[in-house]
DNA sequence: GTCTATAATTGGATAGAC
DNA sequence: GTCTATCCAATTATAGAC
């Protein structure tokens, strides 16, 4: 449950300027006199405070979460969060944040001298990896999603478009090198996100029906296996291809 | 954008009583004096106002919609809509309800006799068209199945597992002639799903991506074509596959 | 930094005329 | 069936003491 610090926060007096703007007053650069804070101790607190935020808009969405709610799951008092927090928005956003750099990491790995069955396969399994462990991360992504992604559009259009242009260029090679079968670059990156995700996402349905979550060992690893044959014995040129 | 006439309505008198409900009343069956009404043209407003429903509680959920929202975009008074909805909930339910029957409509076709490679692609283009031609329905639902799907979960028990359950054993039995090779049923099902409603959840996404979306018709069909070739030629017996 | 009010607003739902 | 005018509960956010 423990959540890595967060990387780029503001100290709380930086940050409340909301109410300001909302009153029609300009927000004042105004250089503040003691800039130079250190994060100390009371990260933890913000991290407690995201934490049970992520729980909540994972489940509810933004407008289905209070902030007292938020609050009492992170066993502070609402104003003590706000005093963290300028307002429920920037801490939506917080959580967002922090969720991307996580999201896209596995991602990162994908080069053109690996070996594409072995880049693929390792790919879905850390995937299914994070929704197993992070189903709540997954969730919020995919909710956002939905709504159209009005709070993260412009992450979307710069860092996760150019790193996908990049590793699609990656299987791109693997293709024209003869060791892929011909497929859609992007459609295969779609189709590897909506096959693991669906796991964490759509987990209450597989659970009426398969029974059984990721959180139950043989079934994830039955998924691992499933997902990765379906994928890899589709896509690999047939002399890979066991029986 | 027209929708079809709901099927399990219920006129207004009989569904006014959520008030007395919570007035801590309990919900008196007298039976109504004028019972068989038919619908008549007044069917037509209820119908405007579950697609305008739908419209923004599939971006919005429940709670990021208000009624007043769905009361403009339907060109009613807010009063109006709920002369018709007894309250807020129930026209979420409404929604839902007429959804999860076109929702499940494709899967029926699946039996033992047809071909499998030809059941399946297909079921995989009957999907993508709906993705492609209601991705509001496809959202609202994805959305509903986030949120541990609270308002659903017995239907879900019920309707949708049962039915998966006889589709399963179609599979299985492809499966044991041979015609198929093997794959644990459940998790095929889950991957037709996630690979042909993610293009309707996750269109944002896939425009910020791909730069188009279900919408053009090239793309459409290249995505149609992929999504085929990734299962079919993972599935489908060595022989089956063409190179 | 943390707390106890409380201000301010939104939005669901009802009453009652027409 | 439809409207206008409210009522009332829930929530966000702020003020100000400690």
């Amino acid at each position: 449950m423990a959540r890595p610090p967060a990387a780029n926060r503001k100290t709380p007096a930086e940050v409340r300027t909301r109410a300001a703007e909302r009153a029609g007053k300009k927000t004042v650069p105004a250089a503040s006199p003691r800039v130079a804070r250190r994060p100390r101790q009371a990260e933890d607190k913000r991290s407690v405070i995201l934490a049970a935020a992520l729980g909540l808009f994972s489940r509810f969405g933004l407008h289905g979460t209070s902030v007292d709610q938020v609050a009492a799951r992170a066993d502070v008092s609402k104003s003590n969060l706000l005093y963290y927090f300028a307002n429920k928005e920037e801490l939506y956003v917080s959580v967002l944040r922090e969720l991307l750099h996580v999201w896209l990491e596995p991602l990162r790995g994908f080069s053109a001298e690996q070996d594409p069955r072995e880049a693929i396969a390792g790919y879905i399994r850390r995937k299914l990896v994070i929704s197993r462990d992070r189903p709540d991360a997954s969730r919020l992504f995919c909710l956002e999603m939905i709504q159209g992604a009005p709070l993260l559009r412009d992450e979307l259009d710069r860092e996760l478009s150019t790193l996908v242009a990049r590793k699609s260029e990656v299987i791109a090679e693997w293709v024209r090198s003869g060791r892929l079968r011909p497929v859609a670059p992007h459609h295969l990156v779609f189709g590897l996100w909506a096959l693991t995700q669906h796991y964490a996402d759509f987990a209450v349905q597989v659970q009426a029906i398969a029974g059984r979550t990721l959180q139950d060992a043989a079934f994830f690893e039955e998924t691992v296996d499933n997902v990765q044959r379906l994928v890899l014995d589709g896509i690999c040129v047939p002399a890979a291809v066991p029986a």
